[in-house]
DNA sequence: TTGTATGCGTTATCAG
DNA sequence: CTGATAACGCATACAA
């Protein structure tokens, strides 16, 4: 039976006190004395009292809600990422009394509709992107009728980079490749190659770039580097066929690091297993089968998000707080002998 | 800038009538002269009026939201299969003009304390619990306190099984199984083998029934079908492993049926791809690798889910409404024979 | 420090 | 069919 819910007025009578006073001993505890405070909790404890989410949010008229896009596929293997972010930010807006709420758009354009629908409805205050594109009308919109936002991703167009009204929180998938071929190096593998992506996603550059770098710190010259890399799409079977031709054209190969879990797999596959592999997001196959990745800190990304959407607005040009890049984890596994892959 | 949204008094003044009236048109149109109908929309459509959700909220008493958990580790290669619903299910959502907000918790007793804060803070009015038990405290607590709850998943325990209280909706995995082994079978496969779980989940149970439903109605009697199955715990290395048990107590196999995709994947490194291998819930894995697998179909579970929830209240005793039976979609692919594995 | 009065935007009640 | 009035629960300016 949904019973009456106690209201602050009942909390007041209860206590003993005026409705007011109750209010402030909930917003602004330190301006209340001990005495009047310890009844005033101790009524609210006894009632069961909670304040009620859609009166505050009328009159404060803020909703203390975010939205996030649910993307149409989850898809492919490293759709788990976006998952675990998810999970990673509920629950830290959980801690700050904020709500996820979910929302679906077709293309950019359903999508501004969504948000035009999300804040004249004032049912949210705020928006995490999951992804932006140089030019990306969503942004532009946002910034425009200025509405808080926050990017999971940079936007990797030469102007919005460094847009203090754009706030963006990143994972640094230079110095996380970087370091997974130190460690590969450090462990004894001496010719690490790389499995990316075709060049053109500043996601992928970034990996690659780091891969090179880490190269280039041990002494291997660009011309030698040039024959230790291949690119191929987001699947299984290009990354295996990309992966044989990278063995063909260096063929004392001890590692490769991929862009991916999905290239890694493929990578896996085409060798047989009997070069360590390294891939990118840490999903759940990488665990299953038990090969090395990168992981995001979806949970890091997700409190910088939240402290950034603190700052939003209070920025100004140039503040470098406007924008984090959170330092990925190296998982290293070796995988049990018991699992043999060929391709 | 967040110029000031229209309320319906700008919409009154702007149409010339009242405030009543313009609520009137919004929410029971028929009963207004088509005239000032017209008049009204048009000044809600130049004025670019949205009511406003939390003042709705509050004067309705109903939050027109529903509250999802999503689960610590959407964990497991089988994880996306939620994510995928949670997507079906907010995109129909929309539809109904209903929210989907998230929520997270650490165990029954959290999730309860969830509850308790989402109903009396009104901010939420109705669950969906993505998966129950028998004796679930917490659907014992939403029954008890009266608030409309969902689940996908059936309670596995006698008595609330036909609770004309308790709403669910599943995937008939019986009949999918089923369906799957009668594929193989017209497509030449003589001896279908099952992987399964442990006995006891009753989901695993349902799956092995329908595979052993299948067999018997080809006339394999259950002495030879016991010689046909085995079972793991949900992992890459315990399925192979089981597989390869399997291959040894029934050595002329043309095919496995297994109780999820993670099974599927070790029973196919195990038989290095020479047996026909069918997985359960088509994750992205079983699509990048290219092995057969058993939809759940989460779209049609997410529409009866929420047609369910229109009914909550309104069940009889017995009613054969208050749960929703939804029969998989079995997904047959031929992997290239690019793509060999061997263990 | 505490109490009083008022309004946030909406819809329900009831009189015209 | 239309319009005036009140109330949902909370928070704030202001007065005591």
């Amino acid at each position: 039976m949904p019973r009456r819910l106690p209201t602050v007025s009942d909390v007041a009578r209860a206590a003993g006190v005026s409705r007011q006073t109750v209010s402030n001993v909930l917003n602004s505890p330190e301006i209340v004395r001990e005495a009047t405070r310890d009844r005033v909790t101790a009524a609210v404890a006894e009632l069961g009292y909670r304040p009620h989410a859609s009166a505050r949010r009328l009159r404060t008229r803020r909703a203390s809600t975010i939205a996030v896009r649910l993307d149409p596929f989850a898809g492919g293997i490293s759709g788990a990422v976006l998952d675990r972010f998810l999970h990673a930010l509920t629950e830290r807006a959980e801690a700050r009394g904020l709500t996820v709420m979910l929302y679906t758009a077709t293309d950019a354009g359903d999508e501004i509709r969504q948000f035009q629908r999300l804040v004249d409805g004032a049912v949210v205050d705020a928006f995490v992107l999951a992804s932006t594109y140089s030019g990306d009308p969503r942004t532009e919109w946002l910034i425009e009728h200025g509405h808080p936002f926050v990017t999971f991703g940079r936007p990797w167009g030469i102007p919005e980079l460094d847009d203090p009204q754009h706030f963006w929180v990143d994972v640094d998938g230079r110095a996380g490749v970087a370091e997974a071929v130190r460690r590969l190096r450090a462990s004894g593998a001496r010719r690490v190659g790389f499995l990316g992506w075709p060049a053109g996603s500043g996601t992928g550059d970034e990996r690659r770039a780091g891969w090179a770098a880490a190269l280039a710190e041990a002494g291997v010259d660009a011309g030698e580097r040039a024959l230790l890399t291949v690119d191929a799409e987001e699947s299984v079977a290009a990354a295996r066929a990309a992966a044989k031709r990278l063995l063909g054209q260096a063929s004392d190969l001890d590692a490769i690091v991929a862009a991916s879990d999905t290239l890694a797999l493929g990578a896996l596959i085409a060798t047989g297993g009997a070069l360590r592999v390294v891939g990118f997001d840490n999903t759940p196959v990488a665990e299953a089968i038990g090969f090395s990745s990168i992981d995001q800190r979806v949970d890091e990304v997700a409190a910088a998000a939240l402290e950034l959407l603190d700052l939003v607005g209070r920025s100004e040009a140039g503040d470098p707080r406007s924008h984090r890049l959170i330092t990925p984890d190296v998982i290293m596994r070796t995988p049990g002998p018991a699992l043999g892959l060929v391709g």
